[in-house]
DNA sequence: AACAACATTAGAGTGTAGTCTAAGGTTGGT
DNA sequence: ACCAACCTTAGACTACACTCTAATGTTGTT
């Protein structure tokens, strides 16, 4: 599909699309068979890849640590023990941060305590 | 205390101190009672604050809403019924936050699976 | 009085992640 | 052939959250 196509099932903009394009994240193919334009040709791949890093994205991780992801997923930059050890530390990154906002949730119910009792 | 003193109890650079201040973060007095200069003063409270908003920094909350958070404790801007409003959709969108890590969590998990059965 | 070590401000510069514009090339329908 | 609706690039612009610089003032010790 071009790049319209891929923008409207993925709720990200062509430009956008272009920027990950452009910071390894994702790969479109020129089609020589197609011939005579320049146009970039995306598969379900790049869908998939695009509804992941929206998700990546919401939980906090930087354009940086996704590229490293995908390529831990699709990629042939890492060797399969580098891979694992990228995947496990973002899983401790992400437990990290579990704790992080249960300790937020805590804070903000004292908070709103404080407020219910005027104690603030 | 000074902006050092508080820069070194609390992590925080000066530079970042006086960034959220203007922000309006926090807040130093100028005591007019030690007069004569125009320096700073925090007390405990600005710690406390300042404690605050790492936390709420790394769990992904923006400037503008970690300000708002410390207006529902401790300022005057809001009513106790937008106080309490503002509190309830921080919690909402922790709670959010933390379905999405937790997906996020079980998705990295899948890759692993993908990598370790070479899958990939 | 001189010096280091603090303090202040305005404003410039940085990195991240887009977002947009301009100038052009391609395709498909009439 | 023409037009709308696509596509491409380089590069400028934006918002956020710092981070730093320069110029200047204050305080405390020798």
């Amino acid at each position: 599909m071009l790049i319209n196509e891929l923008s409207k099932k993925s709720g990200v903009s062509a430009h956008t699309i272009r920027f990950y394009e452009k910071s390894g994240l994702i790969e479109g193919k020129r089609d020589a068979s197609v011939k005579s334009n320049n146009y970039f040709h995306y598969d379900e791949t790049a869908l998939e890849k695009l509804e992941f890093i929206q998700d990546a994205k919401s939980v906090g991780f930087t354009i940086k640590e996704i590229a490293d992801m995908i390529d831990a997923w699709y990629g042939k930059k890492f060797s399969k023990k580098e891979k694992l050890q990228l995947l496990d530390a973002k899983l401790l990154a992400l437990e990290q941060k579990l704790k992080e906002i249960k300790a937020m949730k805590k804070l903000i119910g004292e908070f709103k305590d404080d407020v219910l009792n005027n104690r603030c």
